[in-house]
DNA sequence: TTGAAAGCGCTAACAC
DNA sequence: GTGTTAGCGCTTTCAA
């Protein structure tokens, strides 16, 4: 029930503790033969050594901590994914935590991450106060996902969604549709709203039939919205695309089995740029300027477009 | 940049180290004057904790490890809520991990995740070998969510799929369907296929019409099958439910917004109750004997039966 | 009640 | 190359 130590390895081994401490951490400077005894007394022993103890003694624990704002967001899912690819391939864990709801709620989890002393910290989608953010930015590096904040401690990576947008009724020029409708099903008015063609945002499927000219093609302007947007057009009975071809803001679950042809900046993109520049600005001791980088939107053409 | 240590508040505040470890953990055992003043240097200094350092001198981490096979599965997010909110309740943190992809990154993630000296570990619907598990078991309390392990030292939690079909079917019977066709799309056959009349199991969408009697209900097993069998009926130009009855299992995202009736165990349920046996197991000295748990599906109905 | 002292498991100088 | 020595920030006896 309790775990082996590095004495214990060092024991059974027969050198000194400091002696394993190196070959731990592929030191070159220890002769093969010790090395090799080493090791195989750690893998007998089943040894892993303990992170907390390292931790602490090293100033450094080799973790990055990443709040994801909702685990139940797709998006946020993805971010991850494109930190977990880098982290991997630099060597850094991740220390996954979520913010579960409110802004207090995401405060909480970020101080609970912070006590963990992680080396930095990348903020996905984050709905804490920039007060908040520059707080931790005190502590250790910050980086932000999803969205811009203005400081000259953190680093931001964020999308572009009025390229997206524009992208989006530029394919749709392209294919011959010109009237356009954005859809936009969310509790909360989407931000994407401004960067749509004034008169062109309906906040109900219905809407859309009630026009002197029903539409010829609908962007989605979210997730949510999008698989909404999808049931409602098959559900009124009009064929996609056939009938109206569609787009959606974002990438729903299932766009991609459903062949839902999306639009946006990817996600995992952003997460791997986020790690980035966080592991460059704790790797070098230079306390680099900060930066600011902007993923350009992606347009995925599937079957809702014609 | 470093952050403020016990020492610092103990000499802010005019008294020893140990006195302010004790005030930060909420003992009893401390004049109200002094414990003021502890508290207000710690507030003035901005100090938080060292979990590091506590866990290494405590011996225990006060957090617990959650390895989520799939940050993706809405399953697996479901679980977490269930989980979250009990450790909440009983003031233990939580420590995030995900599988990404095939048992091997799993299992390095569980490592990663030991390595942190978690008090116990959660497995949300591990795809681990079960000598994995035995080890994790073997270093601290181990529970698994959605699949039954044979051992003797870890908690199981899991639904009943075989339960949830069967109140599927009755209830489609209750409606007056009785010709019910199970769908299953995924990659791999689902187990639940077992469950299933005999000859009711289709693979894809299509068979359904080629058959001599169209189904009157349709069973989808599972979260992607189901946002396609919907999809693919509307699609197919049925009205649902009026043409025919629909239920899921499992809880596919959007299905509550979409109206969509579905049948499962629900996993928050379950998250809940393997935070609690585990927290239980840890909290006792007394090494308790493993439990095993099976929650019960629920059948929500919402517009796609009738 | 309060303080002093001894570690927890490990790393990082520093000498040998 | 290798072993020795101090801590890292905290908890926990044990005295006072």
């Amino acid at each position: 029930m309790t775990h082996p130590t590095l004495e214990d390895v060092a024991a059974r081994a027969g050198v000194s503790r400091a002696l394993v401490s190196l070959v731990m951490r592929g030191s070159p400077k220890v002769g093969k033969e010790r090395r090799e005894a080493v090791l195989r007394a750690a893998r007998e022993l089943g040894y892993r050594p303990n992170m907390m103890a390292r931790g602490l003694a090293a100033g450094r624990t080799g973790m990055i901590g990443v709040l994801l704002s909702d685990l139940h967001d797709p998006w946020s899912g993805a971010v991850y994914d494109g930190l977990a690819d880098e982290a991997a391939r630099r060597g850094v864990r991740l220390l996954l935590a979520t913010g579960r709801g409110g802004p207090a709620r995401e405060r909480a989890a970020l101080d609970d991450l912070l006590d963990l002393r992680p080396d930095g910290v990348v903020l996905a989608g984050p709905r804490l106060a920039a007060a908040d953010i520059e707080r931790a930015a005190a502590g250790c590096a910050v980086s932000v996902v999803g969205r811009s904040v203005r400081s000259d401690r953190v680093d931001c990576v964020t999308g572009d969604g009025a390229a997206a947008v524009e992208r989006a009724l530029g394919h749709l020029a392209d294919l011959g549709h010109h009237r356009v409708a954005c859809l936009d099903l969310g509790p909360r008015p989407s931000p994407l709203r401004r960067a749509c063609p004034p008169g062109s945002v309906a906040a109900h499927p219905d809407e859309l039939w009630r026009r002197p000219e029903p539409p010829a093609a609908v962007l989605a302007l979210g997730d949510a919205t999008g698989t909404a947007a999808l049931t409602a057009l098959l559900r009124a009975g009009r064929r996609v695309p056939d009938d109206v071809s569609l787009i959606v803001h974002g990438d729903p679950p299932g766009a991609r089995a459903a062949g839902v042809t999306t639009v946006a900046s990817p996600p995992a993109e952003m997460g791997r740029e986020a790690a980035a520049l966080l592991l460059d600005r704790i790797g070098d001791g230079a306390p680099a300027a900060t930066r600011r980088v902007t993923v350009p939107p992606v347009l995925d053409e599937r079957g809702t477009t014609r």
